[in-house]
RNA sequence: GGAGGGGUGCCGGAGUGGUUAAUCGGAGCAGACUGUAAAUCUGCCGCCUGAAAUGGCUGCGGAGGUUCGAAUCCUCCCCCCUCCA
């Protein structure tokens, strides 16, 4: 094994960006000097809930920082928090989660690093689950960690202070949480914890309970928390405001230019490598409006796809997203529908009922949803904007639907018994 | 053990007998505009029927009941929270 040292210049990009507070950066820096000197690596804990399986740019800040320390030679201890999980994690408003068996923490814990390693080394990694040293945990050693604490301790964190104050539920579990997290990190003898600055207290808690267990208090890396979609709030899951790692690449890419332009600049600093240099560039365009913002988040939206699938899926994403939504084209390989329909008498025509149609292709929920799409214009058959629910057209044609900006499918008309639709 | 507050649509949150399919905000969708799926503006936003005004159904924790009529009143039940012990 071999840790490096990091230089100088590294050590800026290391410590500086994208980082909200270490504690402390001195003995940090100490720890690093000192671990290239004796060839031993830091042990750099990060945990994760499984019942939330799903990795999204938000978690990647902290997933790139990780990276960053093991390619200099570190190593990740990866704890699968199998019983924080039952507990739910008192940030926000937590409502109570389903209990998982577990074999579904099994699958999740499987699909979670699948993602995980998209970012950090898997050869650098060990990985930990806590079921490990809580599964024979006793009665006896709750008792002994909770006395190390007290109530005040815990109410000087501002998500129970508030919580408190305002007269609000605060579980006794909920209190278990940051003693459960910090005593995993006694468990792997953890020298840096990382973790977004909402982490901040059970991470110092963790710091406590080692120098009680006699151990070295590990270091805690503190990064910021992304701002999702919306432009307002923190990227997450149950917000509906994040971009997952596992998307295709034509809507992560879409997904990326949808970000509201103040965000550019913080994702470029957060979620790539462009440097610091750049990234002054790119805000001093911005503020100067010399750059079309577009433009720079196409540049992002490329970088991001790349680094999750590749250049050529990032080409491929950008190319449907220019056709798509900028020009408004009919993309390819869009779901084809045959629909079979009573012929009319007399010609070979047939009569289209379009929102019984649309509804069978599933592209709305429900025939009012179609009528009222229609009614705004949303509809195009063929490229022509249509306002009418019904149409005749002659049998076996093949009609290229257009429902808004997103939604397409080709539906063949066939003539046969009834209105059944198939998909093919 | 005692006292009190509350459960409303995807979320937040009004509403305390009819004018409430249910104010408002957010999310979502559509249109316009545009330099983008940014921003902004406008509209839509339970289901079915109808071109439409209309009509029908479902709906405010659950089950009953009162009433011409209930999210709103009564009874029982379930769940959540706060305070005092």
């Amino acid at each position: 094994m071999t840790v490096k040292a990091p230089g100088e210049s590294d050590t800026s990009r290391l410590l500086k960006r994208g980082v909200v507070e270490i504690i402390t950066e001195l003995e940090l820096r100490r720890m690093l000097t000192e671990a290239a000197r004796v060839d031993k690596p830091l042990r750099l804990k990060q945990g994760f809930d499984p019942s939330r399986p799903d990795i999204h740019l938000g978690h990647v800040v902290g997933l790139r920082k990780l990276r960053q320390f093991q390619e200099l030679g570190h190593k990740v201890v990866l704890i699968v928090g199998d019983w924080t999980a039952q507990i739910g994690d008192p940030s926000g408003e937590s409502a109570t989660r389903p209990m998982l068996s577990a074999e579904e923490v099994r699958v999740n814990a499987r699909s979670y690093m699948e993602q995980f390693f998209k970012v950090v080394d898997r050869a650098r990694t060990e990985v930990r689950w806590q079921s490990e040293w809580y599964g024979k945990f006793d009665l006896s050693q709750v008792i002994r960690l909770t006395s190390k604490f007290t109530v005040a301790q815990f109410l000087a964190r501002e998500d129970f202070a508030k919580r408190f104050q305002a007269g609000r539920a605060i579980a006794i579990t909920e209190l278990l949480y940051p003693l459960l997290q910090a005593y995993d990190s006694v468990v792997v003898q953890a020298d840096v914890e990382f973790g977004g600055i909402d982490q901040k207290f059970n991470c110092l808690v963790g710091r406590e309970l080692q120098a009680m267990e006699g151990q070295r208090s590990q270091q805690v890396f503190l990064m910021p928390l992304l701002v999702g979609r919306d432009g307002k709030l923190k990227m997450s899951k149950s917000l509906g405001n994040y971009i997952a790692v596992t998307e295709p690449p034509e809507d992560m890419y879409g997904k990326v230019m949808s970000i509201p332009d103040n965000l550019i600049v913080p994702y470029f600093e957060l979620l790539t490598d462009v440097s610091d240099d750049e990234l002054a560039r790119f805000r001093s365009d911005l503020e100067g409006d010399t750059v079309n913002p577009m433009d720079l988040k196409k540049r992002l939206a490329r970088e991001i796809v790349t680094q999750f699938h590749s250049s050529e899926a990032a080409r491929a994403g950008e190319q449907h997203f220019e056709s798509v939504v900028q020009r408004r084209q009919v993309p390819e390989n869009i779901p084809e529908f045959v629909l079979s329909l009573p012929v009319d008498a007399g010609a070979g025509m047939l009569t289209l009922d379009i929102p019984q149609a649309l509804l069978a292709t599933r592209l709305v929920k429900s025939r009012g949803e179609a009528k009222r799409l229609i009614a705004q214009k949303a509809l195009k058959i063929e490229g022509k904007a249509v306002e009418e629910e019904a149409i005749s057209v002659p049998v076996n044609s093949a009609l290229t639907i257009t429902l808004g900006k997103r939604r397409f499918a080709v539906l063949k008309l066939v003539s046969g018994p009834g209105k059944e639709s198939m998909k093919v």
